[in-house]
Parts: C-alpha cells; sequence; structure tokens
DNA sequence: TTTTGGATGTCGTAC
DNA sequence: GTACGACGTCCAAAA
C-alpha cells in the first residue's frame, strides 16, 4: 500500500463524470490496483476511486498542464468499464510505502441471517403456538423469510428485516398475493418483523392488515445462548 | 490527518458487532474525529470505520492485553449513537501527521436529474404526439417525474431511473393508483423509463400495464448539445 | 457469468 | 431533527 499526500486536481470520466480542484488530499493505492482520493472530512466514501481491476500509468503531463504547475499525472483505467481517473498532482507532500499483507477479513455478528436464524428458532416471539413450516420458503418470486403454521388454521408469512421499511412491506404484499393463492396455504396473513421499523411502514403494513412485530436482538440472542432460567 | 500503519484488531460494537483478527492495516484519523481502518484490498469501503460526530480516546491497555502485547489502546465512540470502535495496536510500523485543509468538494454531472430533464426536453423519445404538463408534478405522496398529455386523451405518468430497479415499478404504481382516481386526469398509463431496466422490473411493470422504455443518455446528450442533423 | 438483495450502507434534501 | 430517494451505490451469495 502506497499512501501519497499531495496538492492535486482529480477528475472521474465514467458512468458521470466527476471534477475535483485543487486541494491538499490524501491518495490510497492499494496492492490491487485499486485507488481511493480521501479529504480530511467526511468519513467512510472517498472523495474519487477506483475498483478493482483497474491499471495505474504513470503520464508524462502535457505542456499546457506543465505549464500550470503538473509535476506528475496519473491516470488510471477500470478494465472492464473503461471508466477512468486522471489524478494530476502539483506538489507531494508525502509518499511512503507498506506491505500489509493479507487481512484475515471481517467477523459479523448481528445481521439479517443472525434474526432470521434467531426467530426460527424462537417463533414464540411471534405469537402462540405457532411452529415453523420452514425457512427460506421459495415462490416464484422469490423465497419467503418464515413460514409458519398457525394450529387455528392458515399460514403465517414472516419477513425479516433488520430495519423494516416501506421496501419490505411491498416485498411481503407481493408474497401473500401470491401464497393467498395456494389451496394448501390459505388463508395467509403476514408479520413484518425487524429491530427498528419505520412509521410509514407500519402505517402501510396495518392499512394491509400485516402484523409487525419488533425485535430485540440482543434479548434473542440471550435466549439462544444462555441456560433456561430456573423459575 | 493523522495517517498510522500498525498491527492491530479492531472491534466494532453498535448496530451490530464486528471483529478484525490480528494484521497489518491502515488507519486513518481525519480532523474531524472520525476514524477509517483500511487493508490492502477492497477499495472503496474500510473494513471498519466511525463517522462524525465522534471522539477518541487513547486507553492504557488492560494487564491481559498487555500481557499478550498491546502496546496501545484506542477507543472511538460515536457521539449520539453510542456504537464504539475498539483498536488494539500491537506495533506502530508507521505514523504520519498531515494539514490539508478544507476540500473544495467534488462537481458531478451526469445522473438523474440530467436525464429527467433530457427527456423532459425530449418527450418524443416516450411516443409520437406527447406534450409536457410539467416535470415534478406534485401529488400527496410525492413528485411524479414527468407528466405528459395524450393528444388521443388521458395522461402519462412517467418515472425516470438511471436504473430501473422493481422498487421503481412500485413507486410509478403508487402514483398511478392515486392520479387514476383524478377526472381531469383520468385515464391514466405508465411509463417507466431509465439506462438499464432489470428483467424483474420489466416482468412486474408489463404485468401492471406499465410500459419499459430504455434511454441513451449519450445520444439524447448528443440531441441536445448537437446542431440538427442535416436529412 | 449475470442477477439479486443486504448494508454499521452513506449522503443529500425536503419537510 | 426525521423521512425518503439516489448513489459512479458497494458487495457477496446464488442462480
Amino acid at each position: 500500500m502506497r499512501l501519497v499526500i499531495a496538492r492535486c486536481t482529480v477528475d472521474y470520466t465514467g458512468r458521470l463524470n466527476a471534477h475535483l480542484a485543487l486541494a491538499t488530499r490524501l491518495l490510497v493505492l492499494k496492492a490491487d490496483g485499486s485507488v481511493l482520493v480521501h479529504s480530511d472530512a467526511l468519513s467512510y466514501k472517498p472523495l474519487n476511486w477506483m475498483s478493482p481491476p483497474c491499471s495505474l500509468v504513470v503520464e508524462e503531463p502535457e505542456a499546457d498542464a506543465a505549464d500550470v504547475g503538473v509535476i506528475e499525472q496519473w491516470r488510471v483505467t477500470h478494465a472492464k468499464s473503461g471508466d477512468s481517473l486522471l489524478v494530476q498532482i502539483y506538489e507531494l507532500i508525502h509518499d511512503s510505502s507498506h506491505e500489509l499483507g493479507i487481512d484475515p477479513g471481517l467477523v459479523k455478528s448481528g445481521v439479517e441471517a443472525d434474526l432470521q436464524r434467531l426467530l426460527a428458532e424462537q417463533v414464540e416471539v411471534i405469537g402462540e403456538g405457532l411452529s415453523l413450516v420452514r425457512r427460506e420458503f421459495p415462490t416464484a418470486i422469490g423465497p419467503v423469510d418464515l413460514l409458519l403454521r398457525n394450529p387455528d388454521g392458515g399460514t403465517i408469512a414472516v419477513e425479516v428485516k433488520r430495519r423494516g421499511d416501506i421496501d419490505g412491506v411491498e416485498q411481503l404484499t407481493r408474497y401473500l398475493e401470491l401464497l393467498g393463492r395456494d389451496p394448501h396455504l390459505a388463508p395467509v396473513t403476514g408479520v413484518f418483523a425487524a429491530q427498528e421499523i419505520k412509521p410509514q411502514a407500519k402505517v402501510l403494513a396495518t392499512d394491509r392488515g400485516i402484523r409487525c412485530v419488533t425485535l430485540d436482538y440482543e434479548e434473542m440472542k440471550g435466549i439462544e445462548s444462555g441456560a433456561p432460567r430456573l423459575f
């Protein structure tokens, strides 16, 4: 990994055109050829970048560029899309290279898949007496997260999200429409389960007769890992 | 901006939990207090990060951490959400600070707003004889991108997207439902216009009687900027 | 290889 | 401040 601090301009041409006026920025050149341009604010997202696979070529600045002070010029081109990034350097302030090796990678827990797995093991969170038919129940328009059997008759389709948005309600609505046509399953009702449900999503769901359930990941995690309580 | 290359572990606790095992990484500390953790691959997205507003505190490593080789420990805490990042440093390989100043920011062109503007000027792309009623036609649930008048009677609502996804079809469906109730506009038909339309979106749109139109940005740009061709 | 859907999405903007 | 849609979304798993 090469780290460069430089006064530079950057131009991107590809899915859109973007220009960065002359200023001092951090340029990160990664081992896979990718390039990041960062300013001293706005975490996370680079101002400009090029994703691998791409190649960096050091070009000779054009005469008029050199006249206005460009001392070095990089062209980074994406191998497939042809998108390219032109970095024109006016002043090199820092330049160092470092051997990092391969990263063992990030280990996560608490994402949608975890929620779904926990909820499948704890269907009582949805309601009394329900039983799991299966996770990822397949339909023509995609898998339903959880399908439950109601002992009083009928089926419950559960859509699990980390954050419950209007899109999730739409998705569940499509599933309900389709599943409701199946005489083996009908009547099918819907449950929208998420750690956090947006007000508009709640309104839309309620309007469509879909019940909303707010999930507590930490609590569900506790029930899973902890020994059953003694009372 | 402070740049640190270090052998470290990183743990994030917040919306989820995430752990990075011991390895050499780039740590970027920005002027606004935010922190980025990057490996030597996977451009764009940091392995781990903390967004502003947040504060960094250098803690004394616990005895057992010090025993396994932790020489320095940072805790970065988000001011509002309480999310936190724990960086345990085992070896400092590089450490430098740089004054970057404020970035003038990115200038873009060629996004959805351009597509919509161009299409408003070239409604013949949608169909013969149509005329523009207005852009951003207001409704109770948000503005319709383009509203067109059909000389044969009725109205056409156009949803413009750069990439046509199933969400866009849902959005347009909601508009059509609402607009169709207005006797001044009815009958209202829909057109889904995008540079690229996903197969599932096309299927859903067609199923709902919505016509799909694929837009060619470069061609539309050419018609706008170029002189009319001489034949 | 293309497609699909999640994401600690992030980021801007209208309300 | 909240809600909502765009994003050069990025990214990984599935088909």
